[in-house]
DNA sequence: AGCAATTTAGTACTTTAGTATGAGTCCTCT
DNA sequence: AGAGGACTCATACTAAAGTACTAAATTGCT
């Protein structure tokens, strides 16, 4: 809310050093009425389209981008990555062992693993901490 | 995709027609430059706010209120949904048990209940087609 | 080449989860 | 009053899930 008065402040001093510039341009007769008007059409039609993402991007930031470095941090291992995310789309250990061509025994040692890594004492717990996490 | 070209095709349309406007008012000497400035200026700025509103609601319209609607659909009981938002939230039975002050025996008979009316084989499928149906 | 981490896989076992069935209680609607 | 639905609980299973090891093959990195 804060963010938005500032920034509409400083649109109104851009439009106001926009007013001054197509007046002198209109003295020095270089520029053409039309260009600087559509000039300024575009560049506040992008400041419209800019300080909406930034508002919107806020509120759901935390659910949009996957937090890379988290996965790092925890110690998660390519393939136990893998494997969670077909635990949290709800797949069986035989399952998830089929669809990457494993045994189902791999399966339950990458998910053990990494229960230990999420701190979670089951799998769907460990769906839960990872949706808080944004890993997945 | 198309529907941007479509908005930014009609923008440039009103673009040109705000060119004759503007160029009638110098010429008919009524109206001041700064002030069609000023109006191209916010009208554009509005245009871009709405635009981007518009793309960004069809995104993620889906995943913010809950759809009540279908959860009667599906036949889940108040109980049901309940045991279900727990099983959600990563617990046990024998968690859920304690939470709800009923039995394990009570809390199996829901969850196997709630995976028939879900058409679910496991509790993390239960999870995934819920988060899907926006029911939790 | 050689170390460290990853990936794979197995056995053996314990713990949860899930199914099937039956049954009692409570509440609501007709 | 009685039928039906929801909630409760139990028993007896079967099926997954998870743990605790051990160990071999593979890969990445220095």
């Amino acid at each position: 809310m804060r963010q938005t008065v500032v920034v509409f402040s400083l649109l109104i001093l851009a439009l106001l050093l926009l007013f001054q510039f197509s007046k002198y341009s209109l003295i020095s007769g270089d520029l053409q009425v039309e260009y600087i008007m559509a000039f300024v059409a575009l560049v506040f039609l992008g400041i419209g389209i800019f300080i909406n993402k930034k508002t919107q991007k806020q509120q759901s930031a935390s659910s949009k981008t996957l937090d890379f470095k988290r996965i790092e941090e925890l110690g998660l291992s390519k393939r136990e990555y893998e494997v969670l995310k077909e635990v949290a789309s709800g797949l069986s250990n035989q399952e998830i062992a089929k669809k990457l061509f494993v045994s189902e025994s791999t399966i339950k040692t990458h998910v053990s693993n990494l229960l230990v890594k999420l701190n979670a004492k089951r799998r769907t717990q460990a769906i839960q901490i990872s949706k808080d996490l944004n890993i997945i």
